[in-house]
DNA sequence: CGGGAAACGGAAGGTGTCTCCGTTTTCACG
DNA sequence: CGTGAAAACGGAGACACCTTCCGTTTCCCG
């Protein structure tokens, strides 16, 4: 369904859900309005709930940012199994897929950035560096692929190739219109990788 | 209103002047050991000064790490001047400015962030804003010469080209190895330039 | 129901930023 | 030399945020 975290999702009592729930809505909420770097107190209070509860839930700002994005990041990787599937132009699908990715992280101010450093933080088992990792996977087959074509750098490795599309997001994260910088400076990456 | 760069610097009292020297020091020493994002109260603690003494000298983060790098910052802006000077393919030029200019930023982990973040709160008077737009302008400059020659896309404007150097100095900051990244990454982003 | 487990909330402890103000140091001038 | 006003000092403390801990409340199964 929703968000289905692990294989063996044991059931939650029925407060539990239902608060878990509205953490999730609050923090959306206030992240869209104020980025993800918002204070953790203000979501338990918008949510009406105390600091341990959101804890309990959430044990750090990765866990949290992932349940609010989670659905969002899935569409994306979602996209890259059709892209493989379907018979389109192999670098015109890597560069789609990789615009897609970077909208999808500037949707949020700040968003790429908590990914980022929750990423260097967390351990392997850590459901947020997991699906990192298997965004890099999506991004290494596109890319294989695409350089099959040979009319891409044959040089490059998925995780260069992410870092440049962080690299864009990153730096338009301060601008007042986020996603039309993206719309801007993408482009001139993506040509970049064609050499 | 204690800054080095303004016209009529008024004389600071000697043990003011040898404790601004000090804090200096122990900060560039600090940031190079822990980036730019090392606690202001431990920079204090190391230079023997107490935090009061630390924010009257410096008062946010800003101006500090602008005391730290200014003097290679400035080595960088004066490349500018002799490249235009000089005879060469101000394509090149334009390649080997951003490049150091790259290295420069990628010198300390943090200093970009930190650069643009007190950048995009500071008021125009702000010594580091104001050298923030110096390099505007030197990079204007090189931008404009080098689109003279016909082989750099037309439409590409310095807030975007310094915006997309800043992008790969952010994404490469994590990366143990700051610099090999950023020699990796932005000769990619270069070649996208051209178009 | 009733009791044990699950979940709750908010107070408390930790860290970092920045300010305020009583004290100390400097230095220009008599 | 003094000496006193201005400049500079330092560190305590107010504030903001993160995170943990634990006494209390709520659920739900038998």
């Amino acid at each position: 369904m929703t968000t289905s975290t692990s294989p063996a999702a044991k059931p939650l009592r029925a407060d539990a859900r239902r608060n878990r729930e509205t953490v999730v809505r609050a923090a959306r909420e206030l992240f869209a309005e104020q980025g993800v770097d918002a204070p953790m107190d203000e979501v338990a209070r918008r949510a009406g709930v105390g600091a341990g509860t959101l804890y309990r839930h959430f044990p750090d700002r990765g866990a949290l940012v992932l349940a609010v994005v989670q659905d969002d990041w899935q569409v994306v990787l979602d996209a890259e199994v059709r892209a493989l599937e379907g018979d389109g132009d192999p670098v015109d699908d890597l560069d789609r897929w990789l615009t897609a990715l970077a909208f999808h992280q500037a949707s949020m101010r700040g968003l790429v950035a908590a990914i980022v450093d929750c990423a260097t933080k967390g351990c392997r088992d850590d459901p947020l560096v997991r699906h990192c990792a298997t965004t890099m996977e999506a991004a290494a087959r596109l890319l294989a692929r695409a350089q099959a074509t040979g009319r891409l750098r044959a040089d490059l490795t998925a995780p260069e190739v992410l870092d440049l599309v962080n690299g864009v997001v990153l730096a338009s994260d301060r601008h007042s219109d986020q996603l039309s910088q993206v719309r801007r400076l993408l482009p001139i990456v993506l040509a970049g990788l064609r050499g």
